[in-house]
DNA sequence: TGAATTTGACCTAG
DNA sequence: CTAGGTCAAATTCA
């Protein structure tokens, strides 16, 4: 562990503009929370304050551990990268790494190969007849995968870069005949806080599901502060719209434009009819006979 | 013209 | 060594 000017040498400018960003958002939070906890003793203020603030205690104390843990990913993530070169690291993978892109191509501005596969820490899967979820996703590769007829589409958060929201999913559709249904992995929860759907990270949480199948109203983010019921849709979204990744463009058309009716509706999550957890911890199924009738015999394994 | 997508190269886990 | 995941330049789109 380095001091944190140590630290901040390494990063680049871009990155300390996101430490920064993030530790100004946390600092604000934490000063609300304190307003919040100050006006503790009179209950009438504090519900008055709460509603002024638009967060409850609970809340804010989440954005605040949210906002640290950002920080804290993105200083070990540099720490850790900048060590290997500070320490002239003998690290045989790094060298080569580096010996590799050096001789295929240019060098580009920032390094590559200093991503570490994701290992499905936080991850389950969703088998649905839309790729929407109400989350705004850009995509970032595709695959053909082995053995299986439709190629894979991976996509980030398009939050992973101003708030450094580090979920990401993949998409495929699935190998039946016909079927117009797409397995849907979702690695890391959102961690931004740019939308008001918060209620599927809910639903999928083993502890609290059952109570939250209902849409969740949340307001503890500063966009849907400003439009409560309307998510910043932007261009972020257009890959929901769009955004059916290529090996989903033969959904029949017009059933994707009945999907596309709900994505801002208030049960954007509720497209969802099956979940199953692939921690290899826990295997949840939620049936959530929805959408028009569709019905789906939750013989889907494990793909993690 | 800026943003999103595509696609081939790069990288790593197994 | 291979398959799968990610990166980023090139391309497309609005």
């Amino acid at each position: 562990m380095g001091t944190l000017s140590a630290w901040s040498e390494n990063l680049s400018t871009k990155e300390k503009k996101k430490v920064i960003k993030q530790l100004v958002e946390g600092q604000d939070y934490a000063n609300q929370l304190q307003i919040l906890l100050r006006n503790n003793d009179n209950p009438s203020q504090q519900q008055q304050t709460e509603h002024h603030l638009s967060s409850t205690k609970e809340q804010l104390v989440d954005k605040i551990l949210s906002s640290f843990n950002q920080t804290l990913a993105e200083l070990t993530s540099v720490n850790v990268s900048s060590s290997h070169n500070q320490t002239g690291s003998n690290d045989d993978q790094l060298v080569k790494s580096e010996d590799c892109s050096e001789s295929r191509r240019p060098r580009p501005k920032e390094k590559r190969g200093c991503y570490k596969r994701k290992r499905a820490e936080q991850a389950w899967t969703v088998v649905s007849p839309t790729t929407q979820d109400g989350h705004g996703w850009r995509k970032y590769g595709q695959k053909e995968i082995l053995n299986s007829k439709h190629p894979r589409s991976y996509f980030r958060c398009t939050r992973k870069y101003d708030q450094g929201c580090q979920a990401t999913k993949q998409v495929q559709r699935l190998e039946e005949d016909g079927s117009q249904m797409y397995r849907i992995t979702y690695i890391g929860a959102h961690t931004c806080t740019n939308h008001s759907f918060k209620a599927v990270w809910i639903i999928s949480d083993s502890e609290s599901r059952g109570t939250c199948m209902a849409p969740i109203e949340r307001h503890d983010d500063r966009c849907s502060n400003l439009a409560p019921t309307t998510p910043v849709v932007k261009q972020e979204t257009k890959e929901e719209m769009s955004g059916t990744p290529n090996d989903v463009t033969d959904l029949d058309s017009a059933m994707w434009k009945d999907f596309m009716g709900f994505e801002y509706c208030s049960e954007p999550d509720v497209m969802i009819s099956n979940v199953y957890s692939c921690t290899g911890i826990k295997f949840r199924n939620f049936e959530m006979d929805f959408v028009n009738g569709f019905e789906f015999d939750g013989s889907d394994e494990c793909v993690l």
